[in-house]
DNA sequence: CCCTTCTATGAATCGTGCT
DNA sequence: CAGCACGATTCATAGAAGG
């Protein structure tokens, strides 16, 4: 990308976009896919996703999403191959970090040393117990991050350590996507690259991780297929070039 | 075992004693098996625990440890072997809950489910800040605890909601052993079933599960193969059976 | 402005019953 | 019979509303 601009946001297909960009020329991924979890069934997975993952009588409503209907083999071997482009477009030593959920999390790990990443750990983001309880068993309270790095990652002296644990709830002034997540958990990620590096973020949504790479001096590189995101994304980021954090509610109509 | 026993300690190899124990006799398995972790290399895995897992120039030192040394793929076999073990000895219905670090955590939930275990979740345990830091990255500071049940799991009415991630720094007073848990940590798990419920961790160690279960007023069920650490535990449950906690500093001579 | 009370909600899961 | 669709359910917390 140009070297003036902070950020770039491109609207269509990750497979078909991450190609056009250059080797070598991103500092670290960070990305959020569509978990496709809880797809025992078909049916499971067929569903619209407002439908499986918001709470009957849910009284707010958001936009729903596609790409969430792969199993877990599909989902496993599609997971490798966009891994294995960002692979070609980051450059040597850069940091990945990648979401996913308790059920997905082997078939993570498995796709990204596919893909020829070094995984080198899990990161947690606690969403606190504000979550669905099950009587008797563990709340179900958290989302895990993989990460590891494109070959060797040379230590950055200077550099802070960063938590392994996140804490942070899901507030709704901060869900502008039905699985969106709080900026301040990005903000976290970005942590994995210093100051000035381009961050890329092939599944951009409603454009979390950009507005954290701005808000953190980061440069973004983004990417999403769905009209409706991309554009409260081209808000949110233009808002946040201008250190202005909009809420939910300011980019829902 | 007996019904008056609060608890029972035997001293031995896991894969030897299971089979004494009976059919659908226990309410809950709470174990904490060698991780075998940082095997990639031969050197690593011959190494001996105590250099490999204590800080250089660590001062209190512990006794050593057999049973670490194994591959990946041997461990994930192993795991499986004395899973289903304990299968069998598990009441229908019974919880399951087995510690693991996270590079081991895809081959332990292969492990479970090749020993026909439903796996229904990951609880963390959060080590919090107090753990080795590194440059750039995010810290490892957290367990992993696969849980799940012999199969279906009926909602408990009444049982608390368990939280799915547990924050508690590793105390010095607390660790009678090389990789031994706090006692607070296991009496969340402990959790998992109602009071009066049969415990069994078949790799004991100091016996901190036993403890937590006393106190939490569960029974408790041992297995311990290393001689120095069965003395060890025999000691903490007699006080434990009591009401009284003793600290590292008790046990170690 | 602060404290209390109340209400909305969550990257599900389970049992039931239909096809 | 087996597979699959459907709806009832759970409580700690955030945030709004009220005093």
């Amino acid at each position: 990308m140009p070297q003036a601009a902070r950020f770039q946001l491109h609207h269509g297909n990750a497979f078909h976009l991450l190609p056009s960009l250059e080797n070598e020329s991103i500092d670290a991924l960070i990305a959020d896919p569509p978990y496709c979890s809880g797809g025992l069934f078909a049916s499971d997975r067929t569903r619209d996703p407002v439908a499986k993952y918001e709470q009957t009588g849910a009284k707010t409503s958001r936009a729903t999403f596609d790409g969430d209907q792969k199993d877990q083999r599909s989902w496993t071997s599609w997971c490798s191959a966009w891994l294995r482009e960002c692979y070609r477009v980051l450059k040597p030593g850069a940091a990945f970090a990648v979401f996913v959920d308790w059920r997905q999390l082997p078939a993570l790990t498995d796709a990204v040393q596919m893909a020829d990443f070094i995984w080198r750990g899990i990161a947690v983001w606690d969403k606190t117990e504000r979550t669905r309880p099950a009587l008797g068993r563990p709340r179900n309270q958290a989302e895990y991050i993989v990460w590891g790095s494109k070959g060797a990652m040379p230590g950055r002296k200077g550099t802070p350590v960063l938590p392994g644990v996140h804490r942070e709830p899901v507030l709704q002034r901060d869900k502008h996507h039905l699985t969106g997540k709080p900026v301040g958990v990005m903000q976290w990620l970005c942590g994995l690259c210093p100051p000035g590096s381009v961050i890329l973020d092939p599944f951009a949504g409603s454009g979390s991780t950009g507005v954290a790479a701005l808000l953190t001096d980061r440069r973004f590189v983004g990417i999403e297929r769905d009209q409706h995101y991309h554009q409260v994304a081209a808000k949110r980021l233009a808002a946040a070039a201008s250190g202005v954090v909009l809420t939910a509610r300011e980019t829902a109509g």
